[in-house]
DNA sequence: CTCACATACTCAACTTGTTGACTAGGTCGA
DNA sequence: TCGACCTAGTCAACAAGTTGAGTATGTGAG
C-alpha cells in the first residue's frame, strides 16, 4: 500500500511521466523502495481511477506519447495522512546474508566471491549517491544548503542510502577478511 | 523463492518446529529475512513435500503436539547451490524514509515523532543483537571465537544487522537536528 | 548497415507476502 | 478465578511483487 506514496512523494518534484518515475526510482528512491516498471505502470493507473493523481497525455512527434502524471490536491492530502501515520519497522531481504549465514557449510569461495561483487556494487552506489549529493548542494556547503532549501526530505533520504552503501562497503572488508583467515587456518590444518 | 533457503540456513543449527522457527527469525535472522509465522508455515509444508526438510512428530502432554523439522541431504545439496549462485542486491522497503521524503509537505511533527520511536526501537534492537553476539562469543574474544568457531556465517550476519542499527540511530540523531533546526528557523520568519 | 540501447509503454501469468480470525490447552499473577 | 499471555499451530482471502514477452520508433557507435 506504499508504493502509491512514494509515487506521491516522487510526484512532489513536478509532473512526470511513468518512464522518467521509473528512472527517478532506479536513482534516487531505489535505495529505500524499489519496485519494477511494471509495478509502477499498474499502480499509476490505480491512483489515476483513485483520483490520487491526473494524467495529460503528450503527443510527441518522434517518440511514443507518453502520459504526465500529477499530484492532485487528494493526493497531496494522503500524502500528508501518510507521513502523519505510524511506519512499520523496516523489511530487509538480503539473499546475500542468507547465502553468509550457510556459508561455513556451503560454497565458502563462491559466497567471497559474491562479497566481492557487492563491494562494488556498493561502490558504484555510492559515487552515484555522491554525484546526486554535488547536484542538490548545487555549490552551497552542507549548512548553507540545509538553510536555504525549500526541500530537506531528498537529502535526509540521500544521506540514509549513502551511509547504508559505506556501512555494506565496511562490512563486505570485514567479511571477506574472517573468511579468508578462515580459509587459510583450515587448509593449514588439513 | 528464498526464504526456503533462509529456513534451511536456519535449520543447520539442528532440528526446530514451526513455531521455534518463528521465534528464531524473529530474534536473529529478521535482521536480513523478515516473514510472518504463516508464511514460515506454509512454506515447510511446500519443502516437506519437495523433500528438502523431514518432520517427525512428538506428541507433548500438556501442549499441543508439534512437529519437528530437519535438513535432508537434498535440502542440504539444495542450500549449498544456493551459496553457490548470484545473489541479488538487497530490496529494502522503508516507510519511514518514504515520509520523511515527503515530509517538507507533510506533517513534520509527526514524522519527527516516527524518527525518534524508529531510533529507540534501533536501540532496542542493539541491545538485543549485543546480549546475542555475547552469547555467540560464551567469554572468548572475538580474534579467539573467529579462529575456534565450527561457524562464522551467524557472527557475521549478526554484525551486519548490529552496523545497520547502530547506523539507524546515527541517522535518526542527525535527521531530527536537521528538522528541529530547521523548525525554529521556519517559526523566526514568520 | 547493423546492433545495441533509449523512449514509452501494455499484457498475462505467476509467486510471495499480509491480514485476520479460529482452535485448544497451559501457566502465572492479582 | 479472571484475564493476559504462551505454546503450536490451521485456514481463507486478498494485496503486492516478479518474470517474461510484445509493440513501435529513433539515435548513435563501430
Amino acid at each position: 500500500m506504499s508504493l502509491r506514496n512514494a509515487v506521491m512523494a516522487a510526484l512532489l518534484d513536478g509532473e512526470s511521466s511513468g518512464y522518467d518515475l521509473a528512472k527517478a526510482f532506479d536513482a534516487a528512491v531505489a535505495n529505500f523502495w524499489i519496485c519494477t516498471p511494471q509495478q509502477l505502470y499498474r499502480e499509476l493507473d490505480r491512483m489515476e481511477t483513485d483520483g490520487l493523481i491526473t494524467a495529460r497525455t503528450v503527443e510527441q512527434e518522434r517518440r511514443p506519447n507518453k502520459r504526465l502524471f500529477s499530484l492532485t490536491s487528494l493526493g497531496r492530502e494522503e500524502l500528508t495522512r501518510f507521513t502523519a501515520a505510524q511506519h512499520k519497522p523496516t523489511a530487509i531481504r538480503d539473499e546475500l546474508l542468507v547465502a553468509v549465514l550457510a556459508a561455513d557449510s556451503g560454497d565458502v569461495e563462491a559466497v567471497k566471491a559474491s562479497i566481492r561483487e557487492r563491494r562494488q556494487w556498493a561502490e558504484a552506489k555510492i559515487s552515484r549517491y555522491e554525484r546526486l549529493r554535488a547536484k542538490l548542494l548545487d555549490g552551497m556547503d552542507e549548512e548553507e544548503f540545509l538553510a536555504t532549501a525549500e526541500r530537506v526530505g531528498p537529502y535526509l533520504t540521500l544521506l540514509r542510502g549513502l551511509s547504508f552503501e559505506r556501512d555494506n562497503v565496511r562490512w563486505c572488508a570485514r567479511s571477506l577478511t574472517v573468511l579468508e583467515r578462515r580459509g587459510a587456518r583450515l587448509d593449514a590444518s588439513t
